[in-house]
DNA sequence: AAATATAATGCATTATTATGCACGTTTTAA
DNA sequence: TTAAAACGTGCATAATAATGCATTATATTT
């Protein structure tokens, strides 16, 4: 049985039930349960089904609004923002960048949450909307579909007039000697002007964007000032940032 | 049966009953108590649930997504968009403003319609991201979060520098005398602007914004291209209109 | 066809997650 | 106020997952 079959088997599973086993898989198709794993793996990063402890689960229609956005990972993020808010103070000018993390960072925020934030994030803007004592500055150009923000010489020129007090930055990967890394040229220049706008640069990642490089540096270790993961600081999967000096949270 | 399968059979419960006990729970289910506050504990820290002693509620209604907008007679602005339609043509620079009249026009533009779109309008914008041969320049500045527009300085200065061939335009209010008229006075400015740098001037208008005045003026009848209501051009409720020699659609 | 590279698979080991139990604490209700 | 019930936490155990490595299968090149 080919790879391809075998994904489609799996998907075609789905058809009479909404979650497949691991374990059933592997006995039923007679392969072992790494296979199945990284079918899994697979599918998963085609963004076709959810793995979950013991199995995978579709899915869901994902067009039907297009205005609600699906988060990975939901939880782990949710944890990563409550950690997060321990680094807001009333009254502060924020840059906030785009991604799912900041997304449920943002949900988190008191509603009464008193401050001024830039963005370029559609999503990240709608959500901040919602906040009546937000004061909230959006930052034009040309939109970026993929990733629902602006790029272009303009957010870089709004950008390098403004002085924050600290900079929110989610992240494509996060390495210990790579720093902060992305993997569009465009939005990897933006960040790095994030960051020179901004006293405070706070990352929020959740595990699996570490330890990872992609092919435009943004900023080393050195420039973040708290690196907050849905990991405990003393976690050994992050203890090589640690030992770099990294503060974690 | 998997973590997640459990939590979909807890949150099923609430469709039959308005709390769920623990121990009862435990009982169904077979397992242990302190699986299921655990479970509670992830379900409540998702939102989704409040903790009780002794079992736990639903979180009612808060969960409606922020992001649906809600478009009263969506009928009629449907209708509205329809016509408008005949408008555009492919490749051309448009500026598209705020407002559910315009949102309904742009969830009925074709998807692989191709073209360059400015906008101020946070909805617009998400709407548009849909479209993969739509240019979409989004115009930042800051957020007037009844609208979900932005506006001030920032947003002139951009709409002073560029060139349309068209704008379509949602109205506060359209009257025969005095034109098209706004509530607010940065909206009514960037209007203005938003007019002076397009070559036609397209108005989306249901009937209910026909005959009223607000404070602020935009412009005149004369400057209007197309006006587009739901109602027939020949209807006797915009007679007036079609009187004072407006081009009505 | 043979040789080589590339991908897929299974196995062993280690890491992570889920679950139940014990025990001390908190909450409820009489 | 007190006793019973419910809760939270730490820990042990079992189940599941990830990782590195060896082996086999498949594809590509010569």
């Amino acid at each position: 049985m080919l790879k391809k079959e075998r994904h489609q088997f799996i998907m075609d599973k789905f058809k009479d039930a909404d979650k497949v086993n691991t374990i059933d898989l592997a006995l039923e198709l007679e392969i072992s349960e790494d296979t199945i794993r990284r079918d899994f793996n697979e599918l998963h990063n085609k963004g076709l089904i959810e793995k979950v402890y013991g199995g995978a689960f579709l899915v869901k229609d994902k067009s039907r609004n297009i205005f609600d956005i699906n988060i990975v990972n939901e939880d782990k993020k949710i944890i990563v923002g409550q950690k997060a808010l321990s680094f807001l103070r009333e009254g502060q000018v924020i840059i906030m960048t785009g991604g799912t993390t900041n997304l449920s960072f943002c949900k988190l925020i008191p509603i009464d949450f008193s401050a001024t934030i830039y963005t370029y994030s559609l999503p990240i803007a709608m959500q901040l909307s919602q906040h009546p004592n937000i004061e909230l500055i959006f930052i034009g150009g040309k939109l970026q579909k993929n990733a629902m923000v602006t790029v272009g010489i303009d957010v870089v020129q709004v950008l390098s007039k403004i002085k924050a007090d600290v900079c929110f930055i989610g992240v494509s990967s996060l390495d210990v000697n790579q720093g902060l890394t992305e993997m569009g040229y465009e939005v990897s220049i933006i960040k790095k002007e994030m960051i020179n706008a901004s006293d405070k640069v706070i990352v929020l990642a959740t595990s699996d964007k570490i330890n990872g490089k992609m092919p435009h540096k943004v900023c080393g270790l050195d420039r973040i000032d708290a690196i907050v993961t849905e990991l405990s600081p003393a976690s050994p999967r992050i203890k090589n940032f640690a030992d770099a000096g990294a503060r974690l949270f």
